[in-house]
DNA sequence: TGAATAGTGTCTCTAAGACAATATGCA
DNA sequence: TGCATATTGTCTTAGAGACACTATTCA
């Protein structure tokens, strides 16, 4: 493998002298369209930025950025991302990269254009990085020959010109946006977005890129519509259900849709390629696992161990502690709701195929008092063992293993295995929610908690301010 | 329209004052995989070079190159595919941005892979540019989660290792190939060409982009073929013509196809897009043009003269000339294989949707007399009315138009328009084509004809060498 | 003449589409 | 209760698929 060059160079020599030209180097960039469904899933949405600079001040464009020279362009697309909507795990396919010499009046800029998908029922706001003077979500309306982009404040309109062009024997139809009103977007970010809705109305007929734009759970109803904007055309109910009929699962529940009167039945999407690993549940580290919070309130702090947990476990149990206290300042959440919030998120989540369930615990009349906690554990034991049905599982504890440890009498340990993660940011970081809860920053707190929680979080706020009682000293 | 930004300069003032950063750039390159179906149907072939330089020296690569700095990547793409197949007007489509920060080892460079889809029927012989040691087409094998690249010489074989990743609520199954040969190709070509295998097999579904692989004129039967090529799938004769008859036109002729004995009938594909052009025929700036030529032998030249002919002219007559001589060494090829070969390579070409018609014309006897140039001149007219069946025409004529108009007396001269098109480069040609075919110099004859001749060209050059008979003076 | 393929006629079966009928919660 | 929508049942129609049969050429 030593091969030598027409200079006599091996690879490692060759690489040792080599120096990259010092010709012209374009600038490389990612930019995305992230669409989500309009919350009366009358038409898709758009994020657009504001520009804060030079050249293109003031006028509306994707959000995106410049590729660090460490990183791939998808990686520079999940990280813009995250700065642009605080979001992860989110729908992220590249588009088309842009390369017209001309396309930045600074310099030379290849631009490779992303789209990402957010499932609607989150309220998302949308934040304005520090390139940008402002960001808003804008209404797409793509119908007719007609491209319109639009919110409360401004209305941007297109008309498509269709050019032919030749590409070998078959003439490729081609729709040039055409500004006809007073705004325009930067660069050829309209290009790109009419590019990416073409994409995704052809995705939409023989994938399932729709289901991108629904959370978890949804009704067929909801769907439907989600469907018929992506597509771009009406579908017959009947035809649609039976269509989409093997993707789903029921949740034998139902729940008003967006859209509807009458409740519909709530389904979920059956990832055929996810069902295989559930397969191989079996093959997992523990069987049982078991977590202990309080939940006050739930963060992600939280839901990540969970996620690590469920990874290796086939049941998990998440208890949530505290159930017989309320509105006091250090517990200020009721049991009920603080449950159904979990529930809740864990459904919008993806749990590696565990069996989660989610119980309530009261505390131990006299968990303060240090003489009293092999009673706490035994207390917390039995109640668990009860819960699964069997003796044994492992408890997830991230404080110091030695504390859990104490909680036990011997007979008991010989049941538990006590699992630390190493991470510590639990308890304090529920204490720094419910301080900037109390701040009202609510713009923060969406960093550190789940985003089923987002739309929650003014009532979060409420709550705490009512909670005046005191706790338990502690 | 004067916007200043936060440093209080406007857009000139900002341009005037930018400067590119300093920081690391990546390099920019186009890859194209260049993709056509073996002479028998029985798969597709992909065109890949040698290394010849480091890194991966002597690993088989995609053919590509660095994008100028003022071109974009398509045009990069078209300068490259030209340098490497000779060939223009071909299929190409950008298929994916590759950015891995590391998958050069020489420095940071992204690659803008494209796809390009030749027709087959033409000897389309590989070359070799600066870059390569050597250029061949390998046989692309890809079913059974195996993918083979072979030719006469080597085998290249991957299998494919299915990797699920979860992208937004779905999880994406991608097929990684793995080597499992001694030869890989360079750099994540691989990878390239296994995503350009499945985007063409999604399109062969629900595109026209069979159409080209195949060439202006085909047999149905053949046509499936390639598209059960292309899709993986068999498909039922019956099926398959009842879902692509709207989009052929029969030619009322056959010819025996390249997979069966009887002779099939002969399609063409109808191109909705330019049907609408014909409709526009009637606003051509001429109604009749005619062109002369002897075809000795037809080239480039030619042909770019009677595309430009076709793009003004309703009806266009080429008239081959020099009818009567063959086998001498000026005229050394016999009518009836001229014409055939005219008629041939126009139906390759795109002509603008003119009615074009080929006829030949013996020489006036005493055409090199310059006092019979009227009586040559008359001679000329009057077949040409004839055959076009009107008076009038717009005779193309590349020499000193003051020649042409000396051939007609003033009466023709009224219904006659002669026109010059500014080239003057063919009959220059011909004499130089006839000189490098002496030569076997193939490869530069291949750059100065139409495509259509490039399996030709042997037995051109065989005729040429037999020809010995000499002209009359001139 | 027979092997091999081109091309058509006809039947079956499934899925798309249209429409009617029934179910159900909410105002 | 009645409105609006969810959901299912049934009929029609179009197309996919299967298969048999005829046509045509080459060996």
């Amino acid at each position: 493998m030593n091969k030598v060059d027409v200079n006599g160079l091996t690879e490692r020599e060759f690489l040792a002298e080599y120096k990259p030209g010092d010709y012209d180097r374009p600038s490389v960039t990612v930019d995305m369209m992230v669409l989500r469904m309009k919350e009366d899933l009358s038409c898709m949405q758009v994020l657009l930025i504001k520009r804060k600079a030079h050249p293109e001040i003031d006028k509306w464009a994707l959000p995106g950025g410049f590729i660090n020279i460490k990183e791939s362009a998808y990686e520079a697309a999940c990280r813009e991302l995250k700065e642009e909507t605080g979001l992860t795990d989110i729908y992220l396919e590249q588009l088309y990269t842009m390369s017209q010499p001309d396309r930045d009046p600074r310099m030379r800029i290849i631009d490779i254009a992303y789209i990402a998908l957010l499932p609607y029922g989150y309220e998302q706001s949308a934040v304005a990085g520090d390139d940008a003077k402002d960001a808003r979500w804008f209404d797409v309306k793509f119908a007719d020959e007609k491209l319109e982009f639009a919110n409360d404040l401004i209305k941007i309109e297109y008309s498509l010109r269709s050019e032919k062009f030749k590409n070998g024997v078959i003439t490729v139809e081609n729709f040039v946006p055409v500004s006809v009103s007073d705004e325009k977007l930067a660069f050829d970010h309209d290009q790109i977005i009419l590019e990416g809705l073409m994409r995704i109305r052809n995705k939409a007929e023989y994938t399932g890129i729709m289901f991108n734009l629904v959370p978890r759970e949804f009704t067929i109803p909801d769907l439907l519509k989600v469907f018929e904007v992506l597509s771009g055309k009406e579908v017959h109910p009947k035809v649609f259900r039976e269509k989409i009929a093997g993707q789903l699962v029921s949740l034998d529940r139902s729940q008003r849709p967006i859209v509807g009167r009458k409740p519909a039945a709530v389904y979920r999407y059956v990832d055929l390629n996810m069902d295989e690993r559930k397969l191989v549940k079996v093959h997992k580290k523990y069987k049982n696992g078991v977590i202990l919070t309080r939940a006050q309130p739930f963060h992600n702090g939280h839901l990540n161990m969970i996620k690590q947990a469920a990874s290796e476990c086939e049941n998990l149990l998440v208890v949530i502690g505290s159930a017989n206290k309320s509105y006091t300042k250090r517990n200020p959440f009721p049991i009920e709701y603080r449950k159904r919030l979990v529930e809740n998120v864990l459904q919008e989540e993806d749990l590696s195929g565990a069996d989660v369930k989610v119980m309530t615990l009261s505390d131990w009349s006299m968990e303060d008092a240090a003489q009293y906690v092999k009673e706490w554990g035994s207390f917390f034991y039995y109640n668990i063992a009860n819960e699964i049905g069997e003796k044994s599982f492992t408890f997830y504890y991230n404080d110091d293993p030695k504390i859990a440890e104490n909680w036990f009498t011997d007979d008991i340990l010989k049941n538990v295995t006590i699992r630390n993660l190493g991470r510590s940011d639990i308890e304090i970081s529920s204490t720094m929610i419910r301080d900037l809860l109390y701040k009202k920053d609510y713009d923060k707190v969406r960093d550190l908690v789940p985003r089923w929680m987002w739309k929650d979080l003014k009532q979060l706020g409420k709550i705490l301010m009512d909670a005046t009682n005191d706790d338990y000293m502690m």
